[in-house]
DNA sequence: GCTGACAATTGGTATAGACAACTAGTTTTT
DNA sequence: AAAAACTAGTTGTCTATACCAATTGTCAGC
C-alpha cells in the first residue's frame, strides 16, 4: 500500500490512497477517517507526515477537520459550473440540449470607439464582427455579437466559425486563453432583437458582456449576448 | 513584531506580518523573501513553524517557492471579484456606494416544500425568514429574502441582522462558510415587489438565487434577491 | 576561456516527541 | 437526579534535528 523506499514521497502516496478510497466510495461523505495517530502507527511513519497528506486533502476540500472529534470526508464537491468561460456549445451540451447556430453577419469592419477600447486597439483598426443566433434544440436561445482583432486572428473563415472558433484559436493558432471578465444585467428585449429571438414585446433578456484575455494579457475578444430569460439561467459555483 | 507568549499561533502571526509587508509594498512582486532558516533564527522559532506560515501563503498564491533558490513574492493576484459570495454590504462598498437596509420582516416560519428542500430540512421545520430592502446611497437597490434553519443558527435577533449576519455566523458561532451556488436570471418586476423597488411597471430585474454551504456541506442559507436592472450589474472574473 | 569539483545555501521530506485545546463519554460527587 | 470531575481520544501548535535535492557561485586545473 505504501512503500517507504519509493522515491515518491510518503505523504503523497498516502494522499493518493485516501483520494482513491473516496473515489471508489470506500469512504463516504460524512465518514470519519482514521485518526492521524492511527495512520502513523499503522504505516509506521511519523504523525507529521500523515498530517501533511491530510492537510493537502483538506486544502483541496476533500476532507475537513474538527478539533477534538476527528477528520471527515466532505460532501461531494460540485463541478465548477463556470458556464461563463466555456463556449455556448459546451454550455448547452452540459444542459442536455442540442446547440445550433445561424450566422447573420460575418465581416471585417473598422472598430468603433467602444470596441477599440475593449480590445485595446486603435480606433478604426480592422476587427471581425460576427453576429449569430444561437439555438438550443432548434429554438432561439440568444443573440450574440463577437468582436476580435483581425490582425491577431488572421484568416478566419465562415467554415471555421461554424466548426469551432475556440478550437481554432487554441489548437491551430496555439493561443492560450487566460481569463475572462463577464458582466450580466437584466434588460428588456429591443425591437431590433425581437424578431430573432421570437419573444413578445417587453420580454426580459439577460444581457451578458464578456471580455476574454490571453495568458499574456492581450485582449482576445469582446462578446455581447442577449439571452432569452424564459429559457436561460446562469449558474455559478463559488468556492471560498 | 512576534509575541511568543501570545495565544495567537506563531505561524499565524508571521503570516500576518508577511502579508502586511506585501500589502504595504515593502515586499514587491518578484522579491526574494528571507529564507526559512533566516526567519527561524531571527525570530527564535523552529524552521517548521516558519514553514507552516509560508506554506499557507504559498497556498493562497501570495508567494511561490523554488527549490534551491528561495521563496518569492508572487505577481499581484487579480482581485477575485466574487461579488456573489461577499455580502451585499461589501459589494456596495466596493462599488463606492453607501449600503443600507430596511427590515420588512423577521420571523420564524415553518419551511415550505421548496425551502425545506433547499436547506435539506424536513418540511415544516422552523426557519428564519428575513425580508429586507437593500439600499445603496439611500435608494432601493434590491429586495432580499433569506431563509436559514432556526435550529442551526440559534438566537438570531434583529440587532444581529442589522449589524452583520455573516460576522455573527463566522466569528461568534464559529461556522465556516465553504461555498455558494448562485444562479441569475432576468425577469420583469412583480407587482408585489414594485412598490418597494420604486420602478415603473414592466421594469426588468435581475433575479439572483443563492445557496450557501458550510465547509462540511451543511446548507446554511437560501437567499432570493431581485436587483433593479437600472442600477445593478453583476460582474465576475473567471480564471482558467 | 572552459570545465569539473566542491561548497554553501535554498527548499523538500521525514522523524520523534511534547503539550495545548477541544470533544465525548464515564465516573464521582453533591 | 443533576452537576462536577475525570479520562481517553482527537486535532492544533511547536520544537529540534536530520538528510535529500536543486541551484548558484567559487576555485582549481586543464
Amino acid at each position: 500500500m505504501i512503500d517507504k523506499r519509493s522515491p515518491v514521497p510518503i505523504y503523497y502516496q498516502l494522499e493518493h490512497v485516501i483520494r482513491q478510497q473516496i473515489d471508489t466510495g470506500e469512504l463516504q461523505p460524512g465518514d470519519l477517517i482514521p485518526s492521524e495517530r492511527e495512520y502513523a502507527e499503522q504505516l509506521d511513519v511519523s504523525r507529521m507526515t500523515v498530517r501533511q497528506a491530510i492537510t493537502n486533502l483538506v486544502n483541496e476540500g476533500l476532507l475537513y477537520r474538527q478539533k477534538g472529534r476527528g477528520t471527515f470526508v466532505a460532501e461531494q464537491k460540485l463541478e465548477q459550473n463556470l458556464s461563463g468561460l466555456t463556449s455556448f456549445t459546451e454550455d448547452m451540451r452540459s444542459r442536455g440540449m442540442v446547440p445550433g447556430s445561424t450566422l447573420l453577419a460575418f465581416q471585417i469592419v473598422p472598430a468603433d470607439k467602444k470596441v477599440a477600447d475593449r480590445l485595446s486597439l486603435a480606433e478604426h483598426a480592422p476587427v471581425y464582427e460576427i453576429k449569430r443566433i444561437r439555438l438550443a434544440d432548434e429554438v432561439p436561445m440568444a443573440l450574440e455579437t463577437v468582436y476580435m482583432s483581425a490582425n491577431l486572428i488572421k484568416g478566419l473563415s465562415e467554415a471555421i466559425i461554424t466548426a469551432s472558433l475556440y478550437h481554432h484559436i487554441e489548437e491551430e493558432l496555439g493561443l492560450e486563453i487566460g481569463r475572462a471578465v463577464q458582466s450580466m444585467e437584466s434588460a428588456i428585449v429591443s425591437e431590433a432583437e425581437r424578431p430573432h429571438l421570437l419573444v413578445p414585446k417587453g420580454a426580459p433578456v439577460l444581457l451578458i458582456e464578456r471580455h476574454t484575455f490571453l495568458k499574456d494579457g492581450t485582449p482576445l475578444e469582446y462578446v455581447k449576448s442577449s439571452y432569452r430569460a424564459d429559457r436561460y439561467k446562469f449558474t455559478i459555483d463559488i468556492n471560498r
